[in-house]
DNA sequence: GGTTTAATGCTACTTAAGTAGTTTTACTTC
DNA sequence: GAAGTAAAACTACTTAAGTAGCATTAAACC
């Protein structure tokens, strides 16, 4: 029943719903060579999660069970899992930090400067997103992230299209994401 | 220079602080049996995290290195860290969830319940923890627990006294850690 | 028992996140 | 190029988290 999956290409929504307000929360947006889902293979855990993908995704997909007999067969794999899942809690952890240390503006501050391509001066991996998606990622909402952005252009540091977004002034987007 | 330990006895927090504001977040309290710090194995990451013992610790250390050549020598160790991270990923991953989609009696009654004695109606584990150390473990500020644990007071959900916490209403507690 | 200290309780205030609803814009499709 | 649609922009409002400062209580220590 349950599978293990390594995406191939495309870009895979992962995230958790609240049924009351239908509010979504982004945990992750696994992009090729991350697997998917690793928890499944430690044991009895139910761990109740949905997911999505943003375009055609392909991936390479396993039994759980078949998974966990290679796992004991090749050490090296589980040495891999255990740096990827070591990656997935500090991301994880980098988000519930934000979450009580930052307000809305920084929270996506900090967004952009962690997707920011800086050659480009654009987002790279989420700049096709709506306010909504964006919202999602960092656990707000579609109005008030559109709010800050609005608020980001009159300052002068970025410039926003639909659905495309670019940094014009880089240094006051850093102090965005640090002060309060 | 870095170690990797393993908790005998007594209670280990691990916490991230902002400067700016002097607050801090919880992000895992540890105890017997549970590893510290797992990530610094993972190659060369510098994971910046602080650490304060709650009582007296005890703990099995080891330099990073040792521990790195144990893992190749024995693929047990790897599954047993690999099970033990993915815990810890399920637990953020909480934290950051909780964060989103609840309000602070929702995360308040939701720690409660997560902590609970069923026989004793009492708070196990953290039930000697401050105001302040609560506030920390759900991401906000001593006043705002202490108020909220006065109105759990007048509602007759919780029996409060120093540093003690009594579940008196049950039924009324859950639905607080589910409706916002 | 009296004094010190730290935790808790309380009041008043500020601010920003969330929400609802409407208007405008830009893209798509025929 | 007109029509339709979905995203974004905007306005007004509500509410709760955060903050500051002080009062009170309980514990700890001499």
């Amino acid at each position: 029943k349950y599978k293990f999956h390594i995406i191939i290409s495309g870009r895979l929504k992962v995230f958790q719903t609240d049924k009351e307000t239908g509010r979504e929360f982004t945990l992750f947006l696994l992009i090729q060579n991350q697997f998917f889902d690793v928890i499944s293979l430690v044991d009895n855990c139910n761990h109740k999660i949905y997911y999505e993908s943003l375009e055609e995704v392909k991936m390479l997909s396993t039994p759980t069970i078949t998974m966990r007999k290679w796992l004991k067969m090749y050490p090296r794999l589980n040495e891999r899992l255990l740096t990827y899942v070591s990656q997935q809690l500090l991301s994880v952890e980098d988000y519930a930090v934000n979450h009580t240390f930052f307000d809305i503006p920084a929270r996506l501050a900090r967004l952009i400067l962690k997707n920011l391509n800086h050659k480009s001066q654009k987002l790279e991996y989420i700049n096709d997103l709506s306010n909504e998606e964006i919202a999602n990622l960092i656990g707000s909402t579609r109005a008030v992230v559109n709010r800050h952005f609005q608020d980001f252009k009159k300052e002068g540091i970025l410039k926003i299209g639909r659905k495309e977004v670019e940094v014009i002034n880089l240094p006051l987007l850093l102090k965005k994401a640090t002060n309060q």
